[in-house]
Order: structure tokens, then C-alpha cells, then sequence
RNA sequence: GGGCGUUUGGCGCAGCGGGAGCGCAACUGCCUUACAAGCAGUAGGUCGCAGGUUCAAAUCCUGCAACGCCCACCA
């Protein structure tokens, strides 16, 4: 096949599934040899997951930045990999076991996590196949884990270093706790839920009465807790409280005396201005119970079930047991009153269960050693955001950082490397699994916790690569390029990234953070599937083709946060995008001017582009200034400017202007024509380089089809370098073909004006001075092919013909024969509409350049500009009042 | 409570100190031998509101409003 016989209808499905095989096969998506670095690592999606839009979005970015450094000649690796997922993956398994009426507990550890490496088999491949059609160039032949056993052990010597480095502590603290999932859930993981609930006012009696008063009123939200209650708190500034601080209150049900005392952490103003403190059961009364010496007593067990101890309270679920304790104190007459109270409650990010706060053993890392470097870093602009905006984002939350809970009671995902000796008391972190106590010879026993999972994504640009056994593999190419992310991960996991790396490997893990906007609906609400408003880029895919979404999506990268997807969804299935639509439309007319230029090969041989005519010219200039801002808006990752400007290049300069132009040339004589050919093919060459890395497969299936390649695949071809094509811009050529495009316009503005048919041929005449003159006159033949013209005469001496319409234009006036076809009260009206237009505008300047402020601060070049401006307004004015004279 | 973002023609968005733009939709005329998934043309906005800085404000500052996001807290 070549050009001249491309099939007239670009079919997607078929070309970007034989296009994404050659690509394969032909092993480019491997890291190539190259001057400077570009690694890239993949945002690792979870095992679990199926392609959403922040994936597509956050992909495409990836590939056009990957694609275009290739294609540039720097050395280019994609990493690929997936996430385990720990909490997300377990949940999900969970769930399947019990629908095949299976107990995880019941089969135990070891079964069960054969059934999570069963599902990440069965559906790890998914997204990576999903990438795959998008046209992303990563290197699919080294895929990672985060469970592979390398990587594995890079998160296990982080472990043990980090212990033995005293950064790994073991502590008693409130986690969030999820009783279904029974695993703590880091407060980076919990959701608050905003919930209608109640103020409970429950009557505590005082051991001894204070000014004569009985009892106190303390104010809950979670009468349920009050059975581990082991203290009242007031206010210090709380006048009226002073006197009941030091007393003793009975607390109700168990009876047991529980002292009243003061502290910050309580609101005078809320409440009754008493607060029950539970220790165990809430983050402020824990902090509080450390101040004042209480104990923690812990009422739930694993699955927020009371404790034995409690009489008829034990056994109870949280609500049974609220519902309990409401009905005895209000048997007992110690239910003061109840107020509704809106309050938001955190919910299990990934079964949305209440979380429970819940004392229990946990593992640390403490960050005060690792938050300075990391700090640092981003301040000093070695690890910089885009947008800059995100920077703050980061070295707030840096700032505020507490000590991160890395332990998990889940079974999947990294087992904490920690053993112990019940019989000496021996314990250690090891890199390498033991039976007996290398101390008393007794079995040793393993932590049952496993690692959260950002602790081991955390190492994801640097364990991918090798470490920490072959260092060699990093060498040259780490710290990686850019990160391209969501912002809700910022802290989960950029800034994790930036501390372990600075940690191991010396290095910051990457030069730039890309922060892409979230993806909202249609209707600017958050897509979900709960709500069944999602968008699957698959079915964007299958509808408009990889080209047209990855077009569309970059459009979009702009400084927002947010962006509006258009697509309609109808009962959960997509109706269709009118953007991605459009931009289909943009790959169609990339395909059919390719078409144009195939038909027109005749007699072609390959050659230099020549100019021959000022449009050669012109288009050269555009297209060495598209390369140019091209080429900057990718390195600055302005992707939404890099999508108009190759748009507004191919369709409303090549497409609209340079094909119609050189269609003339093309019927002219052998050489006219074969230089006109040889540009066209040039100039179509160097557009789909330019285009590739924003739409790659259609621009591979026509330049496959072009008559010579410098390379196997245009994903490996030369980027069309601004500084080569630097000598093409040309500002005269480009003047001249504005003037070209001014004088077929207006004649076209004219002819719609007055209802004439294209067909019906017009005399018209230019007038203008001799540089003017001169462009247009080369231009002639093109103009009177373009505008259909009986005949143009341009000079400086030119006439309005009695019955013609004028165009005024800088530099030049153009003038329709009219004779006979046109009402002139019409012409007359439209121009002193423009009249009054340009009069407007140089009123408006003219009070500027007699302002003295403005003539003596502004900058001398806005000056001389407005002046020029001026004197050619007044010009025009005086022409278009010239004409209006003569037109009664 | 703290922070961030958005507010520009019917819709989706760009511009972010010196002449209000783009795409879609609308309207008019064209099946002009690459493309009707097309071509040509027309109309439509006092750039959220109120102040301020400046010779000059959609653009910078302050305040306000609406919408959205993040963080913290809520006995």
C-alpha cells in the first residue's frame, strides 16, 4: 500500500490494532540508547483495577512526554507495573470466597493468599491490556510487581534498616480501626462522612456533692463508650467548672470512681462543659488520659463487640449497645435530655464501615529525621509541581506529618520481616526468615502483620530498577524524569516516595511532579461508579478510537484542578462525547489530507522542499514555529497549548490555506508540480511527527504510507527540531499570504453578503502600494482560483467600480464589481457600521496617546505601536468615508 | 476553622497588565474532483459582584457571593 491507495475511510478498531502489533513486535517500547535520560515510572495501578479516566488521562500525558523524548533521541524507559493493593485486593477476595460460602479464617493464611495470587493472575492482566490500546509506549516486556519476589526483598531491607536505624517503632496508639475489615486504616485512608446524630445528656452522680449540686451532665455523641469512661474533663477557663475540678464522679452501670480535671483539649462553649474521657476509645481523650494518668480500658474487641465484663452489655455491637445504654440511664432517670447534633464520622475507604478508634499494637515509622531532607528538596526546586500551585500542597502537609502506621492486619501483602522469641524475649527485624532463636534456640515466632501498602509503592522508582542488588541497572537513570499523578495522592504517596528515596538511594526520585486535573462528570460531580455516572475510556476506545480520546484528554491539561468530562451516560453506558467526537473529526481530516497529498503522486521523486511560491514559503514558517512552541509546550508539560497549536496549525493553516493553494501548482507544469509535491510531502512529514506523540497510531498509518521513512517506525523517527527548522521563518512570506487569505476572504464575505454563488464569476480590484501589490500580484492566478474571479487587477491606482462593495484592509482596498446584482442600500449600511466600529476604536486610542500619563510611563514600544495603530485607523476612516461619499 | 481552585458568548474551555479568543451548538449559503466526519460566511460577551492599585485591569490587590476540592476538628 502507499499513499495513493490508503482506503478512503480510517477504520480505528482495525489500524490501532495492526498499528499496536507492529509497534510490538518491532521491540521499541524497550528503553533505546540516547543522549540525556527520560525514565518514567507508571503510577502502578491496582491489580485489581480496570482503566478509569485519571488513568487515561494520567497515560496519555505519560506517552506524549515518553513518545516525544524518543522520538528526540534521549534514552526513554517507560517502567510498567501494578500495585498488590493490599486492603483493596484482600476485600475483594473476601468477598468472592463468601460468596462460595468460604471463611477466609476457616482456610487460614496460607490458603488464602493462594486465592489472592489466583485473582491477580486472573486479573492483573486486564489493565495492562488496557494500556496497551491506549497506544502507551511502555516497556511491556518488563512488567513489575509489587509483590515480585525483588521487589520483595527491597521492601524488606527498607524494613530492617529503617529498625535497625531506630526510624521502626512498635507503640500502643488510637487507630482508626475497621472492624469488618479488622485492620487499622491509616487517617490518609478514612473518609469522613458528614451524619445526623444526637447529643446524649447523661447524669453522672458525684461522690460527694458540689455546691449542692448531685450530679454532672456530661455530653456525648457515643454513650456506648462510657463503659471504659475513666475520667470527666473540664475546661481551665471555665469559671463556672472550677469548683467541680478534683471531685469524684460514680460512673454509672460499673460503678467506679473516676476523677473530674481540667484540660485544654475541652470547649467551655459546647456541651454541658463536661466531657467523658475514654482513653481507649477516642484520639483527644487518649492524648488527655496520657496528660492526667488514666488508665485505657478497652470495652470492643477486634469487630467493635464488647468485652466480656461488661454483664448484659457484653456481646453487644456498638448500636445494640448504644441502644442499651440509652434505655438504662433513662430507666435510671439519669438521661438528662437529647439534642440532634450533626456530626461526621470516618468511614473504611474501602467497605464504609464506621471506623472505630481502637488502642492496639502497632508499627511506626517515625518521620522526624526523614521530613527535613524531604522538605528541602521541593523548596529548593530540585523536585518541583506542575502546576507550581501543588508545591504548597506538599510542604504543608509536610509540615503538619506525624508518625505513619505501617502495620496492617491483612494477610495479603508484605509480612513485617519481625521475629520474636516467646521463650527469651528475643526479638528482631531479619532480611532473611528463621526458625530457631539465635539466642536460646527456641522456635521463633513472625509478626501476623503485613506492611501497609504505600510502604512498599513508595520504593517504586528505585526498587523497579534494580535496587538494591544491582545498582548498576539505576546508574544514569535515577532519579526518573517526571511523575505524572493525582493530586489525592500528593501525600499518600509523593511524598512517601521523596523521603524513602532520599533515605536509600541519596537521590530524589524524580525531577518533576505533573499534577493532572481530576476528571469530573458532566454535571461537574465527582464520576463513581455508586452513582453510575463513570466514563470507561474503553468505550470512548471502541466508539471514537485511541487517537480521538488521547486528543481530547490532552486538551484538557490546563492549570485546572478540575475538569468537566462531557460525555452523556445513559443507564450506565456511554451515549457519546461530543469533544472526543470533534476530535475524531480531527484525526478524519488528518486521514483525508493525507489522501489529498496521495493522489496528487504523480510523477513524484524524492527531493528537498523548494519554495517556490510565497505560500511555500509561509508554510514553512508555520510549521518551524509549530515546532517550536511544540517542542517547549511538552517540555513544560503544557499539553492543552501543544493540542490547540497543532490543531490550529494542520487544520486552519495546512488543511485550509496550503492544500488550497497548492492545488494550483500541482496542474501546473512538471517541475511546478514536482516541487509542489515534494513540499506538501515535506511539510505532511515533518505534521505527523509533530502530531505523533499526542495521536500516534493514525499518524504511523499514514507515514507508513509515505513515499520515503529515515526509520522503521515513525515512533522512532527524528523530531522535527526547532533549531533545524529555525532558517525556514520567514516574517515577509508570511505577510504576504495574510494579505493573500485577507482578499479571498473578503471576496467571500461578500459573496455570502449578497447571496451570490460561488459559481458566478466577480471582477475585482485591489488597491494597493507596490510592496503590497507585488505579494499579490505573485499570488494572482491562486486568488482568482480561490475566489473565483473573471479577473483582478491590483495597482496602486486602482477604482472603485460605481457599483461595487469595498473592503478595507491595512494596506489595501478591495473592490467587487458589483454591477447589477446588489441592492447598495445594504452595501452602504454595512459600511457605516464598520465606519462607526473603527471610529470607536480610534477614539478610544486617541484619548490614550493624549493622555500625558500614558505617553510618560508607558513602555516606548506599546507607544509607537498605538501611534501606528492610530494613524492606520484614521487612514481606514478616511477610505471607507471616501467610499461612502461616492456610494448614493 | 485553615488552605486551594473556579466564575469569560447557549455549552465546554483558553487568555492572566496594553486591540475580548477557540471548539461545539445556532443561523445563512454551498454535495467546489482530500474530507458533508466537509467548505465558506454570519451572529452572539460591559470577562461573578463591589472597591482599590496603575497612564492602562478579563488580567494585579482587597472584600463579598456562588460552586467545587483538600486538610484539621467536631465530647
Amino acid at each position: 500500500m502507499s499513499l495513493n491507495d490508503m482506503p478512503k475511510n480510517y477504520e480505528t478498531a482495525e489500524v490501532e490494532k495492526r498499528i499496536l502489533q507492529k509497534w510490538l513486535d518491532g521491540g521499541w517500547y524497550a528503553r533505546n540508547d540516547g543522549t540525556g535520560d527520560c525514565t518514567v515510572v507508571i503510577p502502578p495501578p491496582n491489580v485489581t483495577g480496570m482503566l478509569h479516566m485519571g488513568h487515561a488521562l494520567d497515560d496519555t500525558i505519560q506517552d506524549t512526554f515518553v513518545r516525544f523524548n524518543r522520538m528526540r533521541g534521549v534514552s526513554t524507559r517507560w517502567i510498567l507495573g501494578t500495585d498488590h493493593a493490599g486492603i483493596a485486593t484482600q476485600t475483594k477476595v473476601d468477598k468472592r470466597l463468601k460468596e462460595q460460602g468460604i471463611d477466609r479464617r476457616a482456610i487460614g493464611r496460607e490458603k488464602f493468599l493462594e486465592a489472592c495470587w489466583d485473582w491477580t493472575h486472573e486479573f492483573g492482566g486486564i489493565i495492562v491490556e488496557q494500556i496497551k490500546r491506549m497506544g502507551c509506549s511502555v516497556d511491556f516486556a518488563d512488567e513489575k510487581f509489587t509483590m515480585d519476589p525483588d521487589y520483595a526483598n527491597a521492601v524488606r531491607k527498607v524494613f530492617c534498616d529503617w529498625y535497625h536505624d531506630g526510624l521502626i517503632y512498635r507503640g500502643k496508639r488510637i487507630v482508626n480501626w475497621c472492624p469488618s475489615c479488622t485492620t487499622a486504616i491509616s487517617d490518609d485512608e478514612a473518609e469522613y462522612q458528614d451524619e445526623g446524630g444526637h447529643l446524649w445528656h447523661l447524669r453522672y452522680p458525684l461522690k460527694e456533692a458540689v455546691s449542692g449540686q448531685e450530679y454532672i451532665t456530661v455530653a456525648t455523641t457515643r454513650p456506648e463508650t462510657m463503659l471504659g469512661d475513666t475520667g470527666v474533663a473540664v475546661s481551665p477557663d471555665d469559671p463556672e467548672k472550677a469548683a467541680f475540678r478534683g471531685a469524684t464522679v460514680i460512673r454509672p452501670i460499673v460503678d467506679r470512681e473516676i476523677p473530674i480535671f481540667a484540660d485544654w483539649h475541652v470547649d467551655a462553649g459546647f456541651g454541658s462543659g463536661f466531657v467523658k474521657v475514654t482513653p481507649a476509645h477516642d484520639p483527644n481523650d487518649y492524648a488527655m488520659g496520657q496528660d492526667h494518668d488514666l488508665p485505657q480500658v478497652n470495652i470492643f474487641d477486634e469487630h467493635a463487640v464488647v468485652v466480656e465484663g461488661y454483664g448484659p452489655f457484653t456481646g453487644m455491637t456498638r448500636e445494640e449497645c448504644r441502644e442499651a445504654i440509652i434505655a438504662w440511664f433513662e430507666k435510671h432517670d439519669l438521661l438528662d435530655h437529647v439534642d440532634d447534633h450533626d456530626h461526621s464520622v470516618m468511614h473504611c475507604y474501602r467497605c464504609d464501615s464506621s471506623l472505630e478508634p481502637w488502642l492496639s499494637e502497632q508499627w511506626f515509622v517515625a518521620v522526624d529525621k526523614l521530613k527535613g531532607p524531604a522538605t528541602d528538596v521541593v523548596k529548593s526546586g530540585e523536585v518541583s509541581f506542575h502546576p507550581d500551585r501543588w508545591t504548597q500542597t506538599y510542604l504543608t502537609w509536610m509540615e503538619n506529618l506525624k508518625d505513619w502506621c505501617i502495620s496492617r492486619q491483612l494477610w495479603w501483602g508484605h509480612r513485617i520481616p519481625v521475629f520474636y522469641c516467646d521463650a527469651c524475649g528475643w526479638e528482631d527485624a531479619l532480611e532473611e526468615d528463621a526458625d530457631v532463636c539465635p539466642k536460646c534456640g527456641a522456635p521463633l515466632r513472625q509478626d501476623e502483620d503485613v506492611l501497609d501498602t504505600w510502604f512498599s509503592s513508595q520504593l517504586w522508582t528505585f526498587a523497579t530498577q534494580g535496587w538494591p542488588n544491582n545498582l548498576d541497572e539505576m546508574q544514569g537513570h535515577h532519579p526518573t524524569k517526571a511523575l505524572v499523578t493525582a493530586r489525592d495522592i500528593i501525600a499518600l504517596w509523593v511524598a512517601r516516595m521523596v523521603m524513602s528515596s532520599l533515605y536509600f538511594t541519596k537521590q530524589i526520585p524524580f525531577e518533576d511532579v505533573v499534577i493532572y486535573a481530576t476528571i469530573l462528570a458532566k454535571d461537574g460531580s465527582r464520576m463513581s461508579k455508586s452513582k453510575g455516572n463513570g466514563v470507561d475510556p474503553m468505550d470512548l476506545i471502541n466508539m471514537y478510537g485511541a487517537d480521538a480520546m488521547r486528543f481530547n484528554l490532552l486538551t484538557l491539561v490546563t492549570n485546572n484542578q478540575d475538569v468537566r468530562f462531557d460525555a452523556d451516560i445513559k443507564d450506565g453506558a456511554l451515549v457519546g462525547s461530543p469533544r472526543t467526537e470533534a476530535a475524531r473529526g480531527f484525526v478524519t481530516k488528518i486521514w483525508n489530507a493525507a489522501r489529498f497529498v496521495g493522489m496528487n503522486m504523480d510523477g513524484y521523486t524524492p527531493g528537498e522542499p523548494t519554495i517556490q511560491t510565497p505560500a511555500d514559503a509561509w508554510i514553512l514558517s508555520r510549521l518551524a514555529k509549530l515546532s517550536e512552541s511544540v517542542t517547549r509546550g511538552i517540555e513544560e508539560y503544557r499539553f492543552g497549548d501543544v493540542a490547540r497549536d497543532l490543531h490550529q496549525f494542520f487544520w486552519s493553516e495546512f488543511c485550509d490555506w496550503y492544500i488550497e493553494l497548492s492545488k494550483a501548482s500541482l496542474k501546473d507544469s512538471d517541475d511546478v508540480r514536482l516541487a509542489a509535491q515534494r513540499n506538501l510531502v515535506f511539510v505532511l512529514d515533518q505534521a505527523l511527527r509533530l502530531l505523533h506523540p499526542a495521536m500516534p497510531f493514525v499518524t504511523e498509518a499514514i507515514w507508513e504510507q509515505l513515499p520515503q521513512q529515515d526509520a522503521d517506525s515513525l515512533m522512532i523517527a527524528a523530531w522535527p527540531e526547532p533549531a533545524t527548522l529555525a532558517p525556514w521563518i520567514n516574517e515577509e512570506a508570511e505577510k504576504s499570504i495574510d494579505l493573500t487569505v485577507a482578499t479571498v476572504s473578503a471576496v467571500r464575505s461578500t459573496r455570502a453578503r449578497y447571496g451570490l454563488s460561488p459559481k458566478l464569476e466577480l471582477a475585482v480590484a485591489v488597491k494597493a502600494q507596490d510592496a503590497e501589490a507585488a505579494a499579490l500580484t505573485s499570488q494572482s492566478d491562486l486568488v482568482k482560483q480561490l475566489a473565483n474571479l473573471s479577473s483582478l487587477s491590483i495597482g496602486p491606482d486602482e477604482e472603485r467600480p460605481a457599483e461595487g462593495s469595498v473592503h478595507i484592509e491595512e494596506g489595501c482596498e478591495i473592490y467587487c464589481d458589483l454591477t447589477g446584482v446588489v441592492d447598495f442600500a445594504a452595501e452602504r449600511a454595512r459600511l457605516e457600521k464598520e465606519c462607526a466600529e473603527l471610529e470607536k476604536e480610534r477614539d478610544r486610542l486617541a484619548k490614550k496617546l493624549s493622555n500625558s500619563g500614558f505617553l510618560e510611563k508607558a513602555a516606548p514600544e506599546i507607544i509607537e505601536k498605538d501611534t501606528a495603530r492610530h494613524a492606520e485607523l484614521c487612514d481606514q476612516i478616511e477610505r471607507v468615508t471616501a467610499q461612502l461619499a461616492e456610494l448614493v
